[in-house]
DNA sequence: TATGAATGAGTCTTCATTCAT
DNA sequence: AATGAATGAAGACTCATTCAT
């Protein structure tokens, strides 16, 4: 009968744990087991909580799903000091690339697997530009290290860069290729090292 | 009641016909529905032929979608003579795969979007090892190339085609994320050839 | 508003009904049609129930099928209680296999006919072990039987177990090859009797 | 246009041996890989021959089938010299059955899973009189050993034999439900031993 | 808010069989 | 006598979603 506004809101936040609950299940299902195993069922075995309960919470899965990649965390800056010398322009520059094999990592293979299709248009940082995205931390690297006379490229900047994004992708496809049973960190650096070496 | 060579290949040519409607059909759902809507039903439906036919044709889906890659026009073999400098080497890896970016091209870039992703298991080589991808080409030439004294390879011949392999996914993962709005030709010969140069 | 227990049940109580609609679709087929006819298609049409619903309430048909065994009338616990001498274990062994025999009868020849085929894997209690078969009882039975010292085997008790259970199997198929015009009751005990004098 | 008898015949002697490669064919899987591996295309595969050609010398697969059934071997009969002593009796029985246990291997288990269903009333010793049965041979054996004054029986003759059969036929059950994995020739033996050890 | 029963289209694949050649 | 292309029903099982309670 009486229902006061300390209950309601009680109810919400277990509403809201609830919700959170399944969401956290399927983030561990997805990093875990896989796209392939993201099914209802399996995220309210997983969440203890009834299908019912999930499309209460969620209108639908592809609902649940953009929640998740809302949730990415951002990139961490702060490696690219001007350098010195070309070497250790080229030492930054892999060191942002293993950042974001970390960061990758971080998603899990199944969720990148599923992220990265060239039907994802928020992979083109030609479309999207409000995101940071590594690359153009690189570009702004490679300027200012130009600028202060450090390295010369024999290159446009923006080839350049290119060149590099597309080196990135192609590890972490291969990665996502291969389930996650690849070097990942091994082949980025090194397919990113000897194709700097060949540049400057 | 005398079955002449003719009549025979009439009745071979029609089952050509049929494999060909199929992996058309299939084409044409890539392009236009995408991956996900790449069901055996579907493309029967759509090839106006029976799902037992499909299966007398391919063996299993993934069989079919590896002939994308298997069926590449063949490789003109004059591309692959010994070579007598490093340079001749990498003018003709180079070749290799601008004559893949032509075969992209013809497929179109609509197909190759849905065609990339890496759930796509025909796309992995070390899933499918009957297939005869262009890495395996460039693998084999490299191999000649050294045991001739030609070059010298400073990393193990694997890793080597690994970061050859990635840098033409990543070419092709680009162009389609650009929606072929890139300079798919450019880009592919710069990268690698940048590499190359890093490498011998 | 307020869900009571009662309401609850109903719902409850369908579920059941529904469950109990297949389990009876599957005897009848069995019994009518045999065990090649039973598929889970022919379950649903016959219970009048969609196949997700069949897979809602069983894992698997050959969930279904163990069923047939689990749900037999419960074992009179009386039955079991430590022999004295080896005599009343005697008793009691062949108390347990006339009540199987009983609950054969239940399900009726034309059932077990069908039932009773080398295909059906949910007879095999290697494959299936969370089931409590007769022979488990039994096993557990001669267990007990032996550590409190009333009887000694001359065998391992495995393959005693072994040769019961085929035994009770062939008195099964006997009785189904004649159309149950066979002395059910007088085969078993006298065979199961017989090969326990032989054994202490 | 010269069609002579000769020739005729040589085309009837292919032929012939086209149908019996096709038969044995079925054979060798049939107790190679088991009756669920036994598809025409399998057959056709393992004999060299197209499918078509199957249909032209079998009407379906079950007339294969039953070419097979009327090709079993018949038991080798001669063990069964009179008995000195109760012991004798037992051994020859025993090894009626161990040569019993040889003769289903030969068959294979997938051929006998198939055969071993309570619905073939071929099995029935009481349906079909004019094939000798082992237990016709054992129940002729047993009455003249009873005859000699060599054993007694403390039941009717047609009981111990009606006993014999069952614990024979749940020796063959089991050893087809376990697809062949069990100790066929152990529990045989055993589960027979202990039988007539509790008998005489 | 939460439950879980029910749905039925959809998945890939196998198979026995037919038929034109 | 022999080929192999084509058929389509059938197999078990999965899945996102709806709905009455």
């Amino acid at each position: 009968m009486e229902t006061t506004t300390q209950e309601l809101s009680r109810q919400q936040q277990k509403s809201r744990e609830t919700k959170a609950r399944i969401f956290q299940a399927a983030k561990t299902i997805l990093q875990e087991q896989g796209y392939e195993a993201l099914s209802i069922k399996n995220i309210c075995d997983a969440a203890g909580v009834s299908n019912g309960s999930f499309y209460h919470h969620f209108k639908t899965k592809d609902d649940l799903l953009s929640y998740y990649i809302e949730e990415q965390p951002s990139m961490d800056p702060g490696y690219l000091d001007l350098p010195a010398t070309p070497d250790e322009a080229k030492d930054a520059i892999v060191r942002v690339y293993l950042n974001y094999v970390h960061y990758c990592r971080e998603l899990g293979v199944a969720f990148m697997a599923n992220y990265y299709t060239p039907k994802n248009q928020s992979l083109n940082p030609l479309t999207r530009t409000e995101r940071s995205y590594p690359i153009v931390t690189v570009h702004d690297y490679l300027q200012k290290a130009m600028e202060a006379g450090v390295i010369t490229l024999p290159l446009p900047l923006e080839e350049v860069t290119s060149d590099i994004r597309i080196i990135v992708i192609g590890n972490v496809f291969d990665w996502c290729l291969q389930n996650g049973h690849s070097d990942f960190e091994g082949n980025m650096e090194r397919s990113l090292r000897v194709y700097l070496d060949g540049l400057f």
